[in-house]
DNA sequence: ACGATTATGAGAGGAACG
DNA sequence: CGTTCCTCTCATAATCGT
């Protein structure tokens, strides 16, 4: 969401509270140096102060991230150093396990939470399940396993008659290979929310014992080889717990007991991240199994991405209008020049740079000199790529561009000209590192009901305020909203937002979130009267398989910030989101 | 100093093949 | 099954022009 590299910024400025404004100054721009660590002597740590920074960085040196360092600290405040070292490895062993301790973790896991989806639920919404377990236990009863029937519950609704609902089943199973049943099974067994085995193709089996036995019967997270502990498997098709217009959807999930909302919160980051990532982001926060969603099935453009969040995911409910979803319908100008050998309909993932003038140029160049209409299967197959890579379009007669900043506005789901004000390369590096707003406002619709009077939104790496356009676009009212970014053009780009849309509630920018203590937070919530909702998408930089200098896996100097998503969020969590 | 422009693959997953 | 081929990826850094 979020740059990461502009530093050296330190407005605190709220420009809302002089009184708040005080209490943001947390400490001078320029840290002190920090000597080498000795751990022979023990020292006493301030809760807060210059050396505190001393020791934070220390800590730091020896390879913890940051996130971790000054969580221990503020835990073992005036402790001695080697008693903060303690808590760190013990962190750092949650966080990165060795053999044993994965193992008694999945014991624990699986007799915690391998329930059956419909057996649990969030208490705090009665009206998601309705009468609909004893239905389900019915058709369990006559062999169906739970995802079908609550798939079938979800395309028939809930009044259905059992024996309709029975044809239904049977009817998907008759439905041979098909991709999208396909995927509900891998989705749900990766999901480990049911392990029904497979998809029986036929019909009602006198297994169902077998069945329900099985269905108690953890999933082992590894058969023996250690490497398959970290790997994480992406639903195909990419549609999460379902998507607009996808018939088969997931309406029920069970959290751990430790991530149950609210405070809700919603964590962003790119699907394809390097192996282990997703596993150890989903182990800190609160081992809640990512959604990933291709946002493709929201709009013209693919965009892979995980969502760690702990909403409700019944009676989601889409932006209107929907946007367009093929590049004709959401560019028609294109349509006049676009040949016919170039079969696209969906552009690829919008990113922070674009191809470059003289690749369009030598596109004609090529185009030119082949003089064939069309033109020979290599050249085809050599533009192709290019425009694949690029995300080219036709504007002329063997001329393709790349995109406009307002065109990629529009993709992502923003209001025309969000951005505008800022420079063109801005513009793009803004809106590549941004949410697709009616994906994010799908997941988030479900909270409109919930908050009809607005919510207080901690907003982290808000960038161009992609949570705050989807959850205005849904409906909810921004009651406050402390937004954190680091760049001061995106914040620039939000606040003109918030004033061009006449928004009631008040909102108060931030910088850096490595700055953002407990203190600050704690101050905001009583301000404000806790936080509803802490969302935010961390620095995917050293994450994306586009860099090809430093990708650096979670813990890169920019995708790191991920433990301050966390320690954030943890600390808002524990106090339970609400201050009097 | 700032904005614009440009060149710069690895790595992972999936499809297609045998 | 394994193998090969195919496709895609919220980017960085050096350089240029003003």
């Amino acid at each position: 969401m979020a740059d990461s590299d502009e530093s050296g910024s330190i407005d605190w400025n709220s420009e809302d509270d002089r009184e708040i404004e005080e209490a943001c100054v947390v400490a001078s721009s320029s840290r002190p140096r920090t000597p080498e660590f000795e751990p022979s002597r023990a020292m006493e740590i301030p809760a807060s102060g210059s050396s505190a920074f001393r020791i934070k960085d220390q800590f730091r040196k020896m390879g913890f991230p940051e996130a971790m360092v000054v969580k221990a600290i503020e835990g073992n405040e005036g402790r001695s150093e080697e008693e903060i070292l303690d808590t760190l490895l013990t962190y750092s062993a949650i966080g990165n396990d060795n053999e044993a301790e994965r193992q008694s973790r999945n014991e624990m896991e699986h007799s915690k939470d391998n329930t059956l989806i419909y057996l649990s639920g969030d208490d705090r919404y009665p009206e998601e399940k309705p009468d609909q377990d004893e239905i389900v236990a019915v058709l369990v009863e006559m062999g169906y396993s739970e995802d079908e029937v609550l798939v079938a519950l979800q395309r028939c609704g809930a009044e259905t008659p059992i024996d309709e609902l029975a044809d239904f089943i049977g009817a998907a199973q008759m439905v041979k290979e098909s991709d999208a049943l396909a995927a509900v099974n891998e989705f749900t067994q990766w999901h480990n929310v049911s392990s029904t085995t497979t998809y029986s193709r036929q019909h009602k089996s006198c297994n169902h014992i077998e069945k329900k036995r099985k269905l108690l019967v953890p999933i082992p997270k590894n058969d023996g080889r250690e490497e398959d502990m970290d790997v994480m498997h992406l639903p195909n098709p990419m549609i999460g717990y379902g998507v607009p217009g996808e018939p088969y959807a997931i309406s029920y999930r069970t959290l751990p007991e430790a991530a149950r909302g609210p405070p809700y919160f919603y964590y962003e980051n790119v699907a394809l991240a390097p192996k282990g990532v997703w596993a150890k982001i989903s182990r800190f926060l609160y081992e809640v199994q990512p959604e990933f969603v291709d946002s493709a099935y929201f709009c013209a453009a693919n965009r892979k991405r995980g969502y760690i969040h702990n909403l409700p995911i019944s009676n989601r409910f889409a932006l209107k209008p929907l946007p367009p979803r093929t590049i004709h319908e959401a560019l028609p100008s294109t349509k006049k020049w676009w040949p016919s050998w170039d079969k696209r309909t969906k552009f690829n993932c919008l990113q922070t740079c674009i191809g470059s003038a003289k690749l369009t140029e030598r596109i004609r160049k090529e185009l030119e000199k082949s003089d064939m209409e069309p033109p020979s299967l290599v050249v085809q197959q050599r533009v192709l790529d290019e425009c694949r890579r690029w995300n080219l379009v036709w504007v002329g007669k063997n001329k393709v561009a790349p995109l406009e900043p307002d065109e990629m506005e529009f993709l992502l789901g923003f209001p025309r000209d969000h951005t505008r004000g800022v420079s063109r390369t801005d513009r793009y590096k803004a809106l590549g590192n941004t949410f697709q707003v009616d994906t994010v406002a799908y997941h988030l619709s479900v909270l409109k009901d919930v908050y009809p009077e607005g919510m207080n939104v901690l907003s982290l790496f808000s960038g161009i305020g992609g949570a705050e356009v989807a959850l205005h676009k849904v409906g909810v009212p921004l009651k406050n909203v402390l937004s954190i970014e680091i760049s001061e053009i995106n914040r620039r780009i939000l606040r003109s937002w918030w004033e061009q849309t006449d928004q009631k509630g008040t909102l108060v920018e931030l910088d850096d979130v490595q700055r953002v203590t407990n203190d600050i937070l704690d101050k905001w919530a009583r301000n404000f009267g806790g936080f509803d909702l802490i969302i935010g998408g961390s620095p995917c930089n050293n994450l994306s398989g586009s860099n090809r200098v430093s990708r650096d896996g979670l813990e890169g100097a920019h995708s790191s910030l991920f433990f301050d998503y966390f320690r954030i969020l943890d600390h808002v969590r524990s106090t339970g989101g609400i201050y009097q």
